[in-house]
DNA sequence: ATAGCTGCAAATGCTTTGCAAGGCC
DNA sequence: GGCCTTGCAAAGCATTTGCAGCTAT
């Protein structure tokens, strides 16, 4: 049935009413850039009765877990990636919007004598602005 | 005699005691990325009795002047670059450190057909970790 | 039964701010 | 003198944590 209690299942995260509900706003509607503040908005909105201390829990939990990723676009808030996969982001600034942009359709060439070690990640922003 | 002084008046910031220091420790060393906790304590190594507000005040004072750039690389803290022309970085993460790419060395094509607006800027950050 | 989770409130860590005293033009 | 800046302490915000009570297994 839901789908989603067995990925918690395999991540050794317990189903509980809490997470399996802010699961449902976070992966039911495909690719979302959320905080938060976004998500216990949401969750309030559907009358979902959790609490913000667990918001910021499930988000670590989930983020460890591998089901989220981290972006970085200001020092303010921390937003979360249901797009775990490697890519880049448009930071729509009028709107304060993410939105993902594949690899595919990007070509980045680093000189690599500049690299020393290996490289872990690569975080692209181009911020816009009409 | 005092360059930065002259540099201070020209935006409009009062050459202060505090600033001009604060400023011989940021911009007599060549470029550096640097955060308030950093600036203080070299500060006080320095017995320069400046205030950690003051620290603040003066980093976004010099900010705003375009006298320094943010970096962002981790929700925890505020990074300031001394380096304010366009370019990328790489983040050692074995000793946190920021090294500075110029835009020379690394060539990023992004099919524009993704692009709504202008780009205001392109934020690009390798992690390195050995 | 019990190990893990939630919720509340308190604590934390970085940064900002209000206001009185001091410094620059 | 007058306005800007500093310093201190308090406030602000996002986030984390301690702990008692609850829930999934």
């Amino acid at each position: 049935m839901n789908n989603f209690v067995n990925i918690l299942r395999k991540h050794k995260l317990r189903p509980t009413k809490q997470r399996v509900s802010l699961g449902k706003i976070l992966f039911d509607k495909g690719n979302r850039h959320i905080t938060a503040e976004i998500l216990k908005n949401e969750s309030d909105k559907e009358n979902l009765k959790v609490s913000q201390a667990t918001v910021y829990n499930v988000l670590n939990d989930f983020y460890s877990a591998g089901l989220l990723a981290k972006v970085n676009i200001d020092d303010d808030k921390t937003w979360y990636d249901t797009n775990v996969e490697h890519h880049y982001h448009i930071f729509l600034e009028n709107s304060s919007e993410l939105v993902d942009i594949s690899p595919d359709d990007i070509d980045i060439k680093i000189s690599n004598k500049l690299i020393t070690g290996q490289i872990r990640r690569v975080d692209l922003v181009v911020k816009v602005n009409d």
